[in-house]
DNA sequence: AGCGTGGTGTCCGAAAGCGGACACGTTCGG
DNA sequence: CCGAACGTGTCCGCTTTCGGACACCACGCT
């Protein structure tokens, strides 16, 4: 409505750091400092689930987590499980071993860039400024009209249960009855 | 819940093909036909905000929509719409012409895959099987509880919009009041 | 100062949404 | 053939939620 956002005042984005390495987060803290407000940074993939709860604006993560073994496996992962979670969110993959192959295989995971380590400071904050940037225009597209995500919402449950209401009612968290009427309500029981 | 689905008995999944020529459209449908059930065709962007009313599998999408000018600029611009409209639809580029930087770039604004046309049939409905795949994954993971889903669609419009409450409620189709209650609901009132 | 504007937080009568319960129809398995 | 299990569609008393309205605060401007 208004236009653009004014680019000084705004408060910084949120970014999330994700690494086995404890320095490793600390030096991303450093690079980032002063171009992202909540920092949040997380050594396990376990963290994700329970140490962020506010929208983030971009996520800095290790493939090789638990390196040595399957390499870069765990990241894709982890980047699978991030998606899932919110997947407007922007993702730039840090990696040690750089392969095309893999470099591919993680664009088509859905990675918005890759960034070798060791990385230049510069180069670090640009490739995550760049990746909240995305995130912001992905989702400056999409609506947040709750009525319009709630019909989408139930489309998808009625469509992932064929058709069993009491099973995509369970899956939406309502009562049967309450599917009914906001099925109903979106016109989605005559079709 | 139940494990995998019977892949026999279930219905076969939705898709949308778009091309600027109807002769592809005719000739992908009848390829497509058999592994997929609701099969949309649509021949101009703006169709796409229209014609579609239920959760696809999959999109098969033209580059060179509007061909001869920006070599795919528009084929990336209609990905960047549908993904903005649905995240987690996967999307297969169509294009004649291919190109390494091109490719590269569509596969970092989201796409799924990539096929050349012209195309072998079984390629193309290999593609779009493996991208209906990748869709359903891709929203497996993901809640569908209508609570937790609020909450975060919520939290981004409070960021979007810095936490002015009367924007935010205003973009999520509330009145004041009743984003006050619903914050209060979900503990976004003391922070 | 005085005023308009635009934000916040809260109240209350009216309206809606809620979910337990009931009456079915179908599909199994003994 | 009958009963158990499961799904659907609907009803109704109770609870929640709605949103217009109000008071208030913080600016910005002649």
């Amino acid at each position: 409505m208004t236009g653009s956002y004014p680019s000084l005042m705004e408060p910084l984005p949120a970014i999330l750091v994700v690494d086995d390495d404890h320095d490793v987060l600390r030096a991303a803290k450093v690079a980032l400092t002063g171009h992202f407000d909540p920092i949040f940074t997380a050594n396990a993939i376990e963290e994700l689930e329970t140490k962020v709860e506010c929208p983030l604006e971009a996520v800095l993560l290790d493939m090789n987590f638990a390196l040595g073994r399957h390499s870069g496996r765990e990241g894709l992962d982890a980047l699978a499980r991030i998606k899932a979670r919110d997947p407007t969110v922007s993702v730039v993959l840090m990696t040690a071993y750089g392969s095309v192959s893999l470099a591919v295989e993680a664009l088509k995971e859905g990675a918005a860039d890759f960034i070798l380590k060791p990385w230049r400071n510069d180069k670090l904050v640009a490739a995550a400024l760049a990746a909240a940037e995305r995130t912001r225009s992905a989702r400056s597209g999409q609506t947040l009209d709750l009525d319009i995500i709630e019909r989408r919402t139930i489309e998808q449950a009625l469509a992932q249960y064929r058709g069993n209401i009491s099973l995509a009612a369970s899956a939406l968290g309502l009562s049967r009855p309450a599917l009914y009427r906001r099925m109903a309500k979106h016109g989605l029981d005559e079709s």
